[in-house]
DNA sequence: GTAGCTGCAAACTCTTTGCAACTCT
DNA sequence: AGAGTTGCAAAGAGTTTGCAGCTAC
């Protein structure tokens, strides 16, 4: 039984067919899978399985944390498991994802808020980049 | 004529009495309406002007980065007159958006595109937070 | 005069939901 | 058995678009 198996069982979540195919669909991304992504993924496996299935099981997903959804700015959303707090750096050229983490990054924000006279709770940080060509 | 309306001007539109009433909007706007915002607040001032001018007008202000186009994590888009580079923090209980700058920032995310490689062409920052009480 | 703009309504995309049938536990 | 889950299709929200008429230049 997967991890994120294990944690929908201690939430209360029956465990059906379509839950665990999308879960292994998830638990094998190693990208920041849109909807319609998943979706395609998981018919491979069960072709039966209706994209609201998808939709909802993300939505549960997301509301117990073992998700993170992620609004680039595309106009629909992608998914990744939850991993280490991290951000995106986004390729403009190509559409891929580049995570990263900055421990001063993370210092400035809460300062900053703090200096507003906010307790900062959720935050949203993405880079929108090209590669640099060494010629 | 309006600092917009000049730069509009400038870009070859032609102004309507439809684009004269929403450049009047925005530019009395300190805060950031959504597109829905924008319509009822230029229908007071002309009832006839439909929607779709709204969204189209918006997009054009967009293009010609007249306006910056804003998506918080809220399903629509909102709009602000394109000032000076700055952030927001959204306040979670009231939906209050606060504008904030803070140079070291910009100098740790230019810094963090170029150690990987990339050149910071665009960026996204919001910090959502709840206002610290004192008691 | 004409290219560009408008209002209207229909269409589109992404997402949610009501419902009757089905299935884990 | 019963609550939770599913597929389907319809509905929703936000946004875009085709078209015929109108208007700024």
């Amino acid at each position: 039984m997967s991890e994120l198996e294990q944690r929908c069982a201690e939430a209360g979540l029956k465990m059906t067919g379509q839950r665990r195919v999308i879960l292994k669909v998830l638990d094998d991304s190693q990208d920041h899978p849109s909807v319609e992504e998943v979706y395609d993924r998981a018919k491979k496996i069960d072709s039966s399985i209706s994209i609201a299935t998808v939709y909802r099981t993300l939505s549960l997903l997301d509301e117990l944390d073992l998700v993170m959804r992620h609004e680039f700015q595309e106009g629909y959303s992608r998914y990744e498991v939850n991993v280490d707090h991290h951000h995106h750096l986004v390729d403009l050229e190509t559409g891929k994802v580049i995570e990263f983490q900055n421990e001063e990054l993370e210092k400035l924000k809460a300062k900053i808020a703090r200096d507003l006279g906010y307790e900062l709770i959720d935050h949203r940080l993405e880079l929108y980049g090209k590669k640099i060509k060494k010629d």
